[in-house]
DNA sequence: CGGTATTTTGAGTATCGTCAAGGCCAGTGG
DNA sequence: CCACTGGCCTTGACGATACTCAAAATACCG
């Protein structure tokens, strides 16, 4: 029962790059060089501990790889996930305080560390920095009232097909988590069935049913738990109450354009 | 049943004061007037918009006085409140965009309104501005997540007394919301009971059946729709999830301080 | 006092939570 | 190679809770 043991057991560590790190683009290369000399990079396996809730680190992480779970452990045991960080996010305060969540690895992952306060001194120092961070964090707020819409469905399956969007647009291109080949769109599903309850506030036995429910409608094919086939995306988001239509048809487009350059290849 | 009309006839403006505005403390007195000289006050009426959804607004705001409620409407037209702003919360996208959600007054409010562009061309200027809206958003943020927790519960009566701890905690003091006197603890409920069904993500119906469970459990006591007693704190806080018992505390000797004070009046 | 909006209550249906059982898959050891 | 094991996912049955529609009760306001 305990195989997913949330320990406390250094990570691996070693230099790292932040050249490639989207977030931080825009910096200029000095700045870029001088956030570099205070950066350790570390891996975390499965149900490590990144971050206790209520420690106040003494660090700052970007996520380099893999995909981790904020999360709190309610009074009674249960665990609510009220976001994942993926490829390019930002945690850890970034001013000060203790943390009101617990940053977990839902998988390998790797990540950049910045010490706390050598970072405080370069924010103090770098306007770009800071305009930058508050940047991030705005657009940290409102998807964060985004996914509170989601979350305030009342069927489960209307919740799941609001994550699925998420899936396809938000975390569009992070870690293959979409794939289009020949037509098909697929997505890989980078979480458990059980992470995935507790993100969408629900039951383990509820998420099956919700997967369920969408493959009858039509509109997804199981193919392993961590695969699924998107047959009607349009339905997908229409569901998922997202009127958008213009993120629809970029992404359809987007898939019909690799399409052609599936066949060209042949 | 269009009485609460959503107007957008022209509000009653006004000159400002901003001394009083505690989210804008620790800037000192040359900022300050900076500010008020780009400041114009206004008011609205319950059901005005003060920002439509979709729109870029030439300004930022603040509350002054009153609720005011963000949310959604969804394709189907249903309503989804993502939060409400009091007393000193802003609004309004610091930097650039057009905005996610919409913003209503619930109730009789007045706001602050800052011109975009001589807001950014100060927010350029001054650090201590820029840190001061950065650690607001990151509190925000934070709020939000707390949010969240309490709308992934089943039950809607466990979501409600998770509204009503944070009436208790975070707009303690705002608006009258909360009063003391001989013992007694009562909160006055800001908005209506449709307004609380939207921001619960539930219905109507299903609010007025979690007050009558509250009630029946000896929680609170509804003495009118919009003027509740709380009759155990404690059990309400433990109702919400909520193991932070020194806020409770806190609250409870507040609460006997006043009751004292009150004693010593008579 | 009357009229209207709001809130509450009631009855029937749908969805979810809970508990229990079964199935699938990978890893392990014989 | 096969059986066994443990973790994860799925399915089923039943009680609990919420949604829907309708109607009654209450509060609000002129």
């Amino acid at each position: 029962m305990l195989s997913k043991e949330n320990s406390l057991t250094s990570p691996t560590v070693e230099r790292c790059g932040l050249s490639d790190v989207s977030a931080l683009h825009g910096l200029g290369g000095p700045l870029l060089t001088e956030l570099e000399s205070i950066c350790t990079k570390a891996t975390f396996q499965p149900g490590q501990i990144v971050l206790a809730e209520g420690m106040a680190p003494d660090y700052i992480g970007c996520v380099r790889q893999g995909i981790l779970r904020m999360q709190k452990t309610l009074y009674d045991g249960r665990q609510q996930i009220v976001g994942l960080l993926v490829e390019g996010d930002m945690f850890g305060h970034v001013i000060e305080g203790p943390a009101s969540f617990a940053i977990e690895a839902a998988g390998e992952t790797s990540i950049c560390m910045f010490k706390r306060k050598p970072f405080e001194a370069l924010l103090n120092r770098s306007l770009k920095l800071e305009r930058l961070l508050l940047l991030n964090t705005l657009n940290e707020l409102d998807r964060a009232r985004d996914w509170m819409v989601i979350l305030t469905n009342y069927k489960t399956s209307v919740r799941l097909a609001g994550f699925l969007v998420v899936l396809c647009t938000r975390y569009f291109g992070v870690d293959h988590i979409m794939q289009v080949g020949s037509g098909r769109l697929e997505l890989n599903i980078p979480i458990t069935r059980v992470d995935l309850a507790h993100l969408l506030g629900t039951r383990v036995e509820s998420i099956s049913r919700a997967f369920g429910a969408l493959t009858k409608k039509g509109v997804i094919e199981v193919k392993t738990p961590y695969l699924i086939e998107i047959l009607d995306i349009e339905k997908l988001f229409e569901m998922a109450g997202n009127e958008d239509l213009e993120s629809v048809k970029a992404l359809m487009q987007w898939c019909q354009t690799d399409e052609n350059q599936s066949l060209q290849g042949q």
